[in-house]
DNA sequence: CTACCGATCCCCT
DNA sequence: GGGGATCGGTAGA
């Protein structure tokens, strides 16, 4: 895996695509597959968060590849990329969306830890009403965005700079086998779809457009459309 | 179905 | 002091 990461953003961005995204911690065991990605490139990306070279905030990014890069968003929430890329080179893939795969229980577990933490004050309604709205949600919408995935897989900044590649890794990516029993491939069955990055508005040409986006078609635990564009699936 | 809005805070140019 | 690699709720067509 870790050697798919040293090449080219797009390439493993791509190669991302069916992994296996593996938490083991105290609230449970979780796998999901990788379904969504997005490719930022090096500071030359004006979409990136390296686009005014190293800061505090994006210095996992210029590390090894393989390595978690976590930072907070919106005030609350928490995006989960994997480092890709020579040491020095500032790329990274972010996770958009993980199919879950097994303990579900555990993702919805987690979902309704991280939205009572998001939220300000002793509220204990908040729980009751957070455990029943997530508790109605269908599996595949568990881990259908980037905020989500990093939730359903209680993802935070304990979790910047990780070696997403060692086998001893509370969190860590996996391969799935790419043969099925009846002799058929994942890959056949799903094939890659390519599109514009979301929420990049800022961002000048050509890198506001950049089709560096991908998932798998017809995969139902892709990120809901907010807004603007959808292709494709 | 689409569109807008508020939440919330760390980071930075 | 501005704004964001987001989400969920609400209003209206």
């Amino acid at each position: 895996m870790r050697g798919l990461l040293e090449g080219p953003v797009d390439v493993a961005a791509r190669a991302l695509l069916g992994a296996l995204l593996i938490r083991t911690d105290a609230v449970g065991a979780r796998i999901g597959r990788i379904v969504e990605v997005e490719a930022y490139a090096g500071e030359e990306d004006a979409a990136s968060h390296a686009r005014f070279g190293p800061t505090r905030r994006n210095r996992a990014m210029y590390g090894p590849p393989g390595r978690a890069y976590v930072y907070r968003v919106y005030g609350m929430h928490h995006c989960l990329n994997v480092v890709t890329g020579p040491p020095g080179e500032p790329s990274a893939v972010l996770v958009r969306a993980v199919e879950p795969v097994t303990s579900i229980d555990a993702m919805r577990a987690a979902r309704i830890a991280a939205a009572v933490a998001g939220h300000r004050g002793a509220d204990p309604g908040r729980a009751v009403a957070e455990n029943g709205r997530i508790g109605r949600l269908a599996a595949s919408s568990l881990a259908s965005g980037p905020a989500l995935v990093a939730a359903s897989f209680s993802v935070g900044m304990d979790d910047n700079g990780a070696d997403l590649c060692a086998i001893a890794s509370p969190l860590r990516l996996g391969v799935e086998p790419t043969v099925r029993s009846d002799g058929g491939t994942r890959e056949a069955e799903c094939p890659i779809v390519a599109g514009p990055r979301v929420g990049v508005a800022y961002a000048t040409p050509p890198w506001d457009a950049v089709a560096w986006r991908f998932w798998l078609a017809g995969s139902e635990a892709l990120s809901r459309p907010r807004g603007a564009l959808r292709s494709g699936a």
